[in-house]
This record gives structure tokens, sequence and C-alpha cells, in this order.
DNA sequence: TTTGTTTTGTTGCAAATGCAACAGCGTTTA
DNA sequence: TAAACGCTGTTGCATTTGCAACAAAACAAA
């Protein structure tokens, strides 16, 4: 994660959220934000905490579109997500800063850490593509089998090892390939008899490359 | 698309585009970009014409990635698009702007043709993880009926209407929701059948909403 | 026009997948 | 401690899906 405010000091950081008329909200666990604060056409930043984005859709299934850990970043205006159908939670007790995207947008600031800012929000929503483009890429593989091997070898690109560790548990990897989870334990099952990956706990070994 | 030099006049575009020490090149059509020129570490705008990223997977089979017309942004380094595995082919004669990374995340640049054209930049980013976003809540749809109609979804929403117009071919389509195009056309014939959807060509109608 | 190319619709079939259900296990909570 | 909860592995089964193949239609080019 890119901190918003880098390479900025905290003289200018403060001065700056003056400028740009921010605010701060603090939220309990376990509390919505959208039932308390009006968050449209605001940029918000997590400063700290743990949040998730909750998608409730018309059959009434939740599924956690987004995690939000410190400095993620989160807009509907923005577009950062999606729908109306969504809620954002607080997982734990956290601290967001609120921007206007209009003070965000105003070319006619002219100070150094106005510009930093505006040039660590398009490095961090470039990153953000990034990301969303490997989930593409997953995603349009056809075959469970194949969506397992491109994300193994995303991971292992990352990693830069043929040995990777899951960054979480296989229910939510089964979500985040979009999968159902005893069909991907049948694959990985498969993968583990024909000596392709071994797997210990969240430890995967790649027997290939 | 959003023109990446929009509130800047002319005059300013040249002079920035000098401060950004930006180089224009021409490709005829059915040419090769990375073949030619090195778009490392650097930004490339779409000024005109018609270009596709191209993909080759192990197997030989080619995907396009993704279309590029005017305005279009690509970068390997900033990662609009993906791995070292993709070509770009100029589908019509090209012209693109070449901008360097460095050049770009340059906080001693205080003109405010800068800051506008950063601010242009951030929104451009934000619209295509919008589109992104938009893409993968397709793609986690579990079924080819669900994909479908989310995708239907998505489109009334977009052209506020009931009656929706396919921006591409049904193969396209296909490619783009990342199922087999057979499977995907019973699929449709079904919910022709079951009265769900009208089809005429690439007009279809919602008679649900 | 004629020819060639791309798109579309259809079908049979084997294989892949989702779903439901259950049990074992470890961790958290009351 | 006991109960509750979440994660994992497994299995049977009905359904969905991808694949291959072909023909008709639409479109573009010569």
């Amino acid at each position: 994660m890119i901190d918003p405010f880098k390479k900025i000091t905290e003289n200018d950081k403060i001065e700056l959220l003056k400028t740009l008329e921010a605010s701060i909200y603090d939220f309990d666990k376990n509390t919505s934000i959208l039932s308390t604060t009006k968050i449209n056409d605001s940029l918000c930043i997590v400063l700290e905490g743990y949040l998730q984005i909750i998608k409730t859709d018309y059959n009434g299934n939740k599924t956690i579109v987004e995690d939000l850990l410190q400095y993620s970043l989160f807009s509907p205006s923005l577009s950062f997500f999606n729908d109306d159908e969504c809620d954002i939670m607080a997982k734990e007790p956290s601290k967001i800063i609120l921007i206007d995207d209009h003070a965000i947008f105003n070319p006619s600031l002219t100070s150094p850490s106005y510009t930093q800012f505006i040039l660590n929000l398009l490095e961090i929503t470039t990153l953000i593509i990034k990301q969303r483009n490997t989930r593409i890429n997953i995603l349009t593989q056809k075959s469970i089998r194949n969506k397992l091997l491109e994300y193994f070898n995303q991971m292992a690109n990352q990693q830069r090892s043929r040995i990777i560790y899951l960054p979480f548990s296989f229910t939510d990897l089964a979500d985040y390939l979009a999968i159902d989870r005893s069909a991907m334990s049948r694959e990985i099952k498969h993968l583990k008899e024909e000596k392709i990956i071994d797997v210990k706990a969240r430890k995967i070994m790649l027997n290939y490359r």
C-alpha cells in the first residue's frame, strides 16, 4: 500500500488537509459507515483500521467486494467501488479522511504538497489498475485448473519464488477466483496427485518452473 | 474517452509537451509498435488511429487484451496493461505520444497546465478503475445466464434504457464475458424462449425492469 | 456480380462445475 | 468447560459448460 501523503512533511500535510477542507472520522468496530456519513462526491482515505465493502444482491447474499486496510482509497463518485447496493462496515476501529472531489480536482492550487498529493494518488490508481488487470487475467481463464495455475503464476512472479504463500484462506481464494470452493478443493487434489504442485497449509510449491 | 489534454490551450499544450520531453510517433497499418519503439518506462497516449494489445499464450493462441482508440493510455511500467507476453499492433495508421514516467512524476513542475494534465490523468485512471470493476463484477458471476444478465444490467444503466445496443459483435461479447460463444448463443436462446429478453441483431430489449 | 471471410445459430457429447450435505478439526466465545 | 463458529476435505449427483463440427447468413472485397 502506498501512503497518499508520502513525500509530504507532517506540517505540509496539515496545511494541505486544511486547504482541501478534509474531515476526519472515527468508526467503532462493526459499525456501518454509510448509515452515519455522507461519502458521495468524496474521496475516502483509510488512515488506520480495517473495513470491508459488502455487496448484498437481490437474494440477500452478501459478498465481500473489497477489504480496506491502511491507505486504501474508496469513493463512489470516483468509482473505486461500484454500486449503490454496497455498504461499508468497519471490522476494526477505523479512522478515515474525507476529501470533497471538487477540492481535489482544483487546478488553481499550486503548492508543491498539493502536486505531490495528486501524483501520489495517480501512482495509487495506477497500481489499482494493475491489480484489477491481474484479477481479470485470472477470471478470464475458462477452467478452474487454469484459474489456479494463472493465480499461482502471478503470485510466483510477485513473490519471486516457485514457493508461494497464500495471503488468505482457501475459502477466500475460491471467492477471489469466483469458483465453488469444493470444486476448487477437488482440482487442487488433482494437481497434487499429478505432482504439479505440493501443498502444505498455505504454502504451495510449484513443481514446474 | 477523456482527452488527457482537456482544459489546456493549444499553446500551453505545446509548451507542456516540450517540458515533458514528449516524443510523437507515427505507425502504419499492421505494424508492431514494440518491434521498433522502446516504450518501457513511458506513458503512451493514442492521439489518433486504432491499435490492439495482443497477448500470445504458451499455446500460441492470440487474444485481444484491449482495443486502443483515441485518447487511450497504455504503459508497461504504469501497468495499464500487463505482461511481457503482449505485443501492440496498429490496426489503422496511428499517432502516439510517448512521455517518460520520470517526466510525469516530477513534483517540482508548477505550471497550471502541468497540474491540469496530471489531474486529467487522475480522472482517466479513475475511470479505468470503474471499467475494470464493472468487468470484474460480471466475470465473478458463476453462470453464463448471470453473466449475461449482469452485463445487460450494466449496459441498461449506462445507456439509461431497457433497450440496449451491443457495442460489438456477439463473438466479441463472448470474449468479453470469457465464455464459449456457442454456449452463450444457447443461453441467449433460452432467455428469448422464456421471454426475458428480445433480440434483434445487436438490439436487445429487457422485458424485466 | 462472384468469391472469400466473418459472424451466427445449432447440435451431440464428454467433461467440468456447482450445489448440498456432512464430518473432522482447530479456534473463539460465552 | 461447553458450545458455537469457521475452515477444510470429501462425495454423489444433476446441470452447465466447453468443444468440435457444420451450415446458413451477413458482410466485405475483388
